[in-house]
DNA sequence: TTGTAAGCGTTATCAC
DNA sequence: GTGATAACGCTTACAA
């Protein structure tokens, strides 16, 4: 039951555990024949290096933890796997936590000092709407190890803040949109508490000014959560109040597929007579009915990126380097489909 | 830089390290104006406990670790959720690991070793394609700590095996198409090499004998992988060789998408020229058009499932009890909507 | 080239 | 009740 120590391995070798110790770690000072002589040893005991003591003698662990909260179990998947790989390329382990469903955010505060207790190098925190506003408790933790926050408000002091470029997603979309000849666009955007939501509608903003459009209130449409009944209900709102309207930004995938529904079951065509455009570019998108013209957001990249600025941050700290927090985009990405028509210029 | 130990808050308190041993531990034999003071230095401090040193001195890490193989994101976020919920309400953490894309079986193993080395208690692991005759590596593995595997052949020795019941959710598929009037029906299954495919044909098969219906090599397709562009390429196989098919079992929601893709481009439409019945239960199936019958996972009831029997397992080899393995199976969900038609019995 | 001693931060054991 | 002292398994000195 009890696993072999290097005690245990110098014994059987008839050498001292230092000896072992040395050959573990590479170190060339060894003679070949100790050498292999304790490779044997440890090969015939099926020895493991605690890597438990190593820590607490080295005063590394080599561990991150990543914190997700309230985030779809496809982003999480896709954001754990690109950190896990980033994290495994550099020789780290990756806790994972989810702060999802019933918790709140003293929850959320307790998570990462469980993890500081766990003595992680470095936290990632997946927390779309996470502000300067509701990000206090972070300060604690900060002071004890870098984190990198994801998709949380830039504005947020003191933590490196990652995302993907939610504004220029929107304004590209929009911009799509326009250069098909659409004049009247509205939109259904998430939840107005997601840092996202806010800047898909600037870059939808930004995209209407920038062609010298009009504007009204009644075209956006904030959906209470990202589903698609969400979008349904937004997408019969915004029938009834925007009578002139030629085409539609969803702000998701999902709302978008409840969008179109809705205008479905008003009679209407898409793209005949409304085009939409969705975010996300979820797996079925191509598959849908039509294929869903949509921005691609690469959220695996995003995983590894926040990972990456991680490690460098922890190694800055070590060396004694100011680690001025710093802010990262992805680009997001437009994906062609047949959801949006080409409407012809009025002349 | 350097975070307090036992023996600053010792000295900020005025007693050794011992007592704030005793406090931190919650020993009562402690008086308690002693705990008090102690207590006040702990928070003045902001001291946290290593658990790294308590775990060398525990020898025991209260950690778990997951690796996974292959498996797709979503299933991924949901299996890791699953398990990470369980773990911490047992006062676990979770390292993952993820084995997908470009490695093989070698790594596989590799990375099992790593945890080992971090001094995982238990391991879980989600590798659909593992069987009796690839999980020869795992035996070493077992030797150290007890491993539940997800989604591998039963049969597989020496390992807790947890799965839904493929062979239940083919039975109750194809035995709802028979229910429907159906009488020639064709599958589309998932690749061979996964237990998941063999398991839900095996279903398939089982209902076509109890109805006493016919049976022809060519109703069954195998897609080489589960993607949709699969889906149509059996799909379009199936229109070829089986003229008077009335319905399809597809082994996933995205064959069953691709799938519809093709019956689409041939010119009919679902259910009313053909019934189609997925598997999976994938966010959007409710909004496809028609929106998918399916058959719902429980994945992340699958992974709480995994993580509990493990902890289990951790308990009983403490306790020097045997840990024979055992084989759990959850059930799945038949989720009725519309792609399925009901058929007039031929009088 | 190898071995010995001390220390990493905690808990267990035994005194007082 | 509290405090020394010795583990836990390893690494980093330093000595031989």
């Amino acid at each position: 039951l009890k696993r072999p120590t290097i005690r245990d391995v110098a014994a059987h070798a008839g050498v001292s555990h230092q000896t072992v110790s040395r050959v573990i770690n590479g170190d060339p000072r060894v003679a070949a024949a100790t050498y292999d002589r304790v490779l044997t040893a440890i090969r015939e005991l099926d020895f493991e290096p605690n890597a438990i003591a190593r820590s607490l003698s080295w005063n590394r662990t080599h561990t991150l933890g990543i914190v997700t909260y309230n985030v779809s179990e496809y982003a999480l998947g896709q954001t754990v796997a690109g950190a896990e790989a980033e994290a495994r390329r550099h020789g780290y382990f990756l806790f994972v936590g989810s702060v999802a469903d019933e918790s709140g955010v003293a929850d959320e505060e307790a998570y990462l000092r469980l993890m500081l207790t766990r003595r992680v190098e470095g936290l990632i925190l997946d927390w779309p709407t996470l502000r300067a506003d509701n990000g206090q408790s972070l300060v604690a933790v900060t002071a004890r190890v870098p984190l990198v926050a994801i998709a949380a408000d830039p504005s947020l002091p003191g933590v490196d803040v990652v995302d993907i470029d939610n504004r220029r997603g929107g304004f590209e979309a929009t911009s799509y949109l326009i250069a098909q000849g659409h004049r009247v666009i509205a939109t259904v955007t998430g939840p107005p508490a997601w840092n996202a939501a806010g800047a898909r509608l600037q870059g939808y903003h930004d995209a209407l000014a920038a062609a010298a459009l009009p504007f009204a209130p009644e075209f956006v449409q904030a959906a209470p959560d990202w589903a698609p009944d969400a979008g349904r209900a937004a997408m019969v709102q915004l029938l009834a109040s925007c009578p002139g309207v030629t085409a539609i930004f969803a702000q998701s995938d999902m709302l978008a597929l409840g969008a179109m529904a809705a205008i479905r079951d008003a009679g209407l065509r898409v793209p005949r007579d409304l085009s939409i455009i969705g975010y996300d570019d979820i797996p079925v998108a191509s598959y849908l009915d039509p294929p869903l013209t949509t921005v691609r957001q690469p959220i695996r990249e995003l995983g590894a990126l926040a990972t990456e600025l991680l490690i460098d941050a922890i190694g800055q700290r070590q060396t004694g380097e100011a680690d001025r927090p710093s802010r990262h985009l992805l680009p997001p990405h437009l994906v062609l489909r047949n959801s949006v028509a080409r409407r012809p210029p009025i002349a």
